[in-house]
Parts: structure tokens; sequence; C-alpha cells
DNA sequence: ACATTAATTGTGT
DNA sequence: ACACAATTAATGT
């Protein structure tokens, strides 16, 4: 919401110095818009032009993709430091989005317009690195997000979606239900539940309303 | 403080 | 998968 250039400059220092050379930052906070949404808002949906792509200061968000049948499946994350790097590709072609990106907690991040990057990639070298680095990653991730499709059944996946998590969002104690577990994995929440409790069992997490612990060490 | 509703979770078929 | 019970949180009076 605030468009000060000052403002925009010391927030990436802040968050992007390493990265980012100089006169890139330059560049960014001369274009760029500093935005912030709160959980559940709509980055982007499926279907809609792309003008600008963000650049995450702080904040979670979740990038999903809607299945065959109407049925939402999440991809990956992005969290600080963080670029949409599928969505280079869209732009440059000039597609519509073919994901869907919500905050997942409060979020705050910086819009550029598409046709910056182009520009960027030729002038900064640092930029492209960052462009490059982040289409890695983000392969690493779908990648493990294919095997566990391919080779874990349900109870390790969910174990592992939870570990990750726990991960992500740096405590313990997950504030979620089993209904939203069932809507991530795309599986219905009356298996999460049994499998859940399995778990509990097993004394690999503790389970209370709304909130999830897991036992890791 | 109490009653009503909605949301979440547990269980049996 | 479905139906329903049980438990808890949220809201109104």
């Amino acid at each position: 919401m605030k468009k000060n250039p000052a403002f925009l400059k010391e927030q990436l220092h802040l968050h992007f110095n390493t990265i980012f050379e100089k006169r890139l930052i330059n560049e960014i906070s001369k274009h760029g818009v500093y935005k912030t949404y709160e959980k559940n808002d709509l980055l982007i949906d499926i279907g809609v032009e792309m003008t600008h792509i963000p650049l995450i200061i702080n904040g979670l968000v979740k990038i999903s993709r809607e299945n065959n049948n109407e049925h939402e499946i999440l991809l990956y994350y992005l969290e600080e430091g963080d670029t949409c790097a599928i969505s280079f590709a869209n732009c440059i072609h000039q597609s519509k989005s073919m994901f869907r990106a919500s905050a997942e907690e409060k979020v705050a991040c910086i819009m550029f317009p598409v046709d910056k990057t182009e520009e960027w990639m030729i002038k900064f070298k640092t930029w492209r690195v960052f462009i490059i680095d982040s289409y890695h990653n983000r392969l690493e991730e779908m990648i493990g997000v294919i095997n566990g499709l391919a080779f874990f059944k349900l109870d390790s996946r969910i174990y592992k979606y939870l570990t990750n998590q726990v991960k992500i969002r740096n405590s313990e104690d997950l504030l979620i239900t089993h209904q939203e577990i069932a809507n991530d994995l795309n599986s219905s929440r009356v298996v999460i539940s049994r499998i859940l409790k399995m778990l509990e069992q097993q004394g690999k997490l503790k389970l209370d309303r709304r909130k999830i612990h897991v036992h890791v060490s």
C-alpha cells in the first residue's frame, strides 16, 4: 500500500542485501509497490492475467493448483526471500496464471511489473542468478512432492506433511484442523482423523482440538 | 449465567 | 463414503 521508494529500499536492503546488487535494488524500489495481505487473501488466482510478480518480505504464501475435478492440490510454500519462480515462465509467454497463491499467514511483499523482469535479466547478473536459483529450489521441492505421491502411503504422507509444517511455521504446535489437512493432501477428513489417531497411539504426536503437537527430536 | 448453534472430531456400518 | 454421536468453541439473550 505504501509506495515510498525509500521505504522499499530499506526493506530490500534488509531482506535481499546479500543477493541483489545496489543498482538492482534501486530499480526495484523505483518500480515496485509494497503490499500486505491478511490470512486467506488471494495474491493471484487461477486464470487471472498476471501483471505483477511478488517478492516475499515475510509471511507464508501457499501455491496450489486445481485438479480436473475442482480439487485443490498443494504444490509448495513461499516464504521470506522467495518469489514465484513459475510465474516467470507464465508471463514471458503472456499466459494467465495456472496457479493460485493465497496468504497462509499475514504476508508482506513487493509487487513489481512483469515486463521489468526481462529487462533486469539482461542488465543484472544477480537477478539472473536469483531467478535460476529459485527455479532450482522449486524444482527440488516439486520432486519431493512427486516422490511423496508415488512412494509413500497416506500415513507417512501425513507425517511428512506435519513435520514439514513444523519446519515451515517454526513451531511444534500446529493450529490446524483435520479438514484442512485433508484438503491439502486431497483426501477426506475421516481417514485423516483415523490415521492421526494411529499416529498419536504410536506416540508421534498429540491431538487437541484445532491443534496438533508434533513430537520431534 | 444459560441456551442455542456451529464447528470439529470420533466411531460404527 | 455416509451417517450420526460426542465434544468443544462461539454467539446471542
